[in-house]
Order: C-alpha cells, then structure tokens, then sequence
DNA sequence: CTGATATACTGATCCGTGTTAGCCAGTTTA
DNA sequence: TAAACTGGCTAACACGGATCAGTATATCAG
C-alpha cells in the first residue's frame, strides 16, 4: 500500500542529498539511474541481521526502516529510524559486518546507492553520516533525560525536520506509518502510555494525527520546559552543513 | 592525582588499537611519539564544545571524557564515555565540527593521534569508530528498555571489557574515577537511586565498589532477566573484529 | 456472514524511580 | 579551629508510567 508519490523515485534522495552538499547533473542523473533497480519490501520483516555480513550501501526511496535491538524476553528498542532519502551504511567502512539488525517499519523501497566519483556525492554521504550520529545522540538525551511528553514533542520535531529535508514533509505535516506500539518501542514507553501522552497534546492542541498523517500545530518547538543548550549540536553543526 | 600507571603513556593505546588490527613496529613507534607530547587536564572541565571546530583525531592517554548534553534547567545527560586508549574522532570527518560537547570527569591526558599512513592505524581507527557506534547503540537501548538495576549491571560490563581492551582492567576488577552523580547522569537515574541500587548490588554479593575501585563478582554478565539477543549486534560483531 | 487479528483507546491499580530532606565523614578554604 | 563543601548514604513520601484487563472498530480470511 504504497502511496508513491507523484515525482520520481529518486526525488527523495536526491532533495536530501542535494541538501547537504552541492550535487552535479551528473551526480544527480547516478541518483536517478540506481533508483532505476528498486527493490520493493512488503510489510514489516527483517531486512539485516545484526553482525551479518552488509550488502553495499543503500538508498532507501520510500517508507520507513528501524535499527532494532531484541532482548530475549520480549522487550524491543527501535534504536533509530531510517527515513526516505537517507543513506544505509556503516560507520567505519572497514569491514561489512552489521552492528545492528534492521527492519521494515511499513512498506518501503530501496536502491543501491551510487558510488561516489565525484565530490558531491562523498560530501553529502559523510554529511549524512554525521547527521546520523547527531540522531543518536538526540535519542540518547530524549530516553535518558525526557519526560514522556517530551519525548514524543522532541521526536515529532526530528521527524519532521528530516521529512522535511527529503521533500516528504508540509511546513506542519507529515505522513507518519508507524502504529502507537512501534513509537512506544522507540521512545522506550509502553504503548498504553503513548496512548494517553497523544490523548494529552491532543486536548493541548499541539498536535493532531489521523489517517497516517501528523500535523504539528505551533508551539511544538517552543512548549518544553527545559530544552537543549543553545550551544548544543544540532543547530550549529546543521547550520554548518546546510551554509556549506 | 593521576595515578600514572607504571607502563609507558601510550600502552592503553597501543594495547587497544593493536587488538582491533594489527599495528607494524613503525605504527607502534609512532604511537609512543605522540605521547611524547601529551596535554594533561587537570579537574572537571569542558573540553570541547558542540559546534565549535575541532582539533584534529586524539588519543585519550589516560583518564576518563564524558560526552555531555545540557538542558537548560539544569538536567544533564552524558551520552557516552572516552576509556584511555579510545580515539576521538569526527564520524564522518568532511567538516571539523564537534557534533556534542565534551568535558573531562576526571584528570586526564590526550595527545594527538598520528595520521593513519599505513593500512594497520587505517583500520585500527575505523574499527575504532565502528565500536564507537556500537556503543552507542548499547547505550540507547539501555536508557530505553533496562531496568535501574540492568542498566548498571550492563553498564559496568561494558566498562569493564573496553577497560580490558585497553590493559586498564584486570579480569574482574578496574578503576572507577565516577561519581555516583555522573554515573546517574549517564544512566538517566537520580543519583539516589543509583546508590540504592548499588547498594542492592552489594547485598547480591555480585558487586564491590571501594576507593576507587570495583569488582565485579562472577554473576554479573549472566544475571540478567531479558539478555539482549543472541544474534545482537557486539558478540559477532566484536568475533568479527578481533578474529580479523 | 463468522471468526481472527490488529490497532486505538480507556480505567483501575501497582511499582519503580524521583523528590525532598536530611546525616555523616573527609577535605578544602578561611 | 571553624566553616563550607563534596560525595556516599538513608528514609518518607509523591508521582509518572507500567501492568492488567478490558471495549470498540476496522480489516481480512474463509
């Protein structure tokens, strides 16, 4: 149930990238041309296994994937999330074993991502390698530090700021194809909590979510009572990034 | 008050990054050079902060870094540790800026870290960055699903086999420079609870914590109700590493 | 149509951890 | 020597979020 959108595959990655350094119609066209073998992945099912051997790197042009860490009893934790237009590889490229399982959060589709030739394209994927640790360390702040409402404020505002680098988000709304269980996995709650938080910021009116779309409505960035330092990393290293 | 350890400055480096690949005399050679030039800390200070530009890669020689996430109100998260032996390094180094700050927790000494000229440093680094990654990993779903009482179980084994990794652990006990506070800080725990659970820990007989020191007694790595996986990412992955 | 399954939602109760407010020993500062 | 401060430790109480046990609705297979 794949809502493809009306441009091409490829636009996704190709905002993205194209967002985090200065691409050439060549670089681009290697966008459009690896989207051209697009592997489609139906449901929810395990993609990578932890310590597998990795394909290369891939694009992913549409739907949503998660690193995933199960422990034995049950309990699961969505380690991070992979959005459309962003890039699957490994942190020290040295050797192609995995460091964590991933998995298909809705339908999704991916390509195999071009090699970098030229220097546009191995900017923007060190780029998006950097903005991929900056997310770790944000979740690490929102599980160790947040409230639950917190949590779910700070995670919509990520979500939304890097849709919206793809292309896939309004000024205020986004698709969002995760179920209530999937977020309460993510944000370390139970899905009976995330339940009542949403109730909460609904009756608050900051925010509105049916039928698979979100609308952030405002005060979402400006609500928290105790928000990162104006000297943390986000804004500086991403004003860095996009003024490059 | 560094307790200088009796070995050369640059033995936890070596011993770390000679365990991730194999290092050539020449590479070995130019690890004790560099710390023939170290910059020592004295106290708990910034050393490092987000956004701004960083030094070049360094060595961690001895004590311990922490890095910290500030909120406004006060709330303070520290997102990962550096252990003598670590490097300290961009993640996708094309711009040299610092996505986190960091601050030293307790005295320490860094040098800077030599180019990677032969294939041996080149992938001792990128192994390097890829552990870093996992630990990271580990750090979100322990934040996200972990009890107080496994959080700190993990935890210290954690410490305990990168301390190993760098010959700063003997097999049960190490050094331990923390505060309880910081140890809450980075677990996302009040420091009451974690001298409570500490406690609780003692009266298990599976932990002592004594000037400065701790020891890990026997049970600690198989107590735990909910493991994560098998198949988890840092036991293939780690059998990757140190087979190659 | 039936039953099975998945998801959103709600209420009652419980418990792990936070909060507040200390005490005590050791160490630094005046 | 007296304060002042820090870090480990404890107790009483409060509260956020988990747990348990549902209901309601939609979707899907047969």
């Amino acid at each position: 149930m794949l809502k493809t959108p009306p441009q091409a595959a490829d636009a996704c990655a190709s905002s993205r990238l194209g967002a985090l350094a200065s691409l050439s119609d060549a670089e681009r066209l290697a966008l459009r041309q690896a989207a051209e073998f697009p592997q489609r992945i139906r449901g929810t099912r395990d993609l990578i296994l932890a310590g597998q051997r990795t394909p290369g790197p891939l694009l992913l042009l549409d739907g949503w994937l998660g690193r995933v860490q199960l422990f034995s009893d049950g309990r699961r934790q969505i380690l991070s999330f992979l959005l459309p237009g962003d890039v699957i590889q490994d942190a020290g490229t040295f050797q192609p074993i995995a460091p964590s399982t991933i998995t298909a959060l809705s339908d999704a589709v991916l390509c195999p991502a071009p090699a970098a030739e030229a220097t546009g394209l191995r900017e923007a994927y060190a780029a998006s390698a950097a903005l991929d640790e900056i997310y770790l360390l944000r979740q690490i702040a929102r599980l160790g530090r947040m409230s639950a409402y917190e949590r779910i404020q700070d995670w919509l505002s990520e979500i939304h700021e890097r849709l919206f680098l793809a292309g896939r988000a309004g000024p205020e709304s986004f698709p969002m194809p995760l179920t209530q269980e999937m977020l309460a996995d993510a944000l370390g709650l139970t899905s009976v909590h995330v339940n009542r938080t949403l109730q909460a910021m609904r009756r608050d009116g900051i925010l509105e979510w049916r039928g698979g779309t979100v609308r952030l409505l405002g005060a979402v960035t400006e609500t928290a009572r105790g928000r990162p330092m104006p000297e943390a990393a986000i804004p500086a290293f991403r004003k860095a990034l996009l003024a490059g």
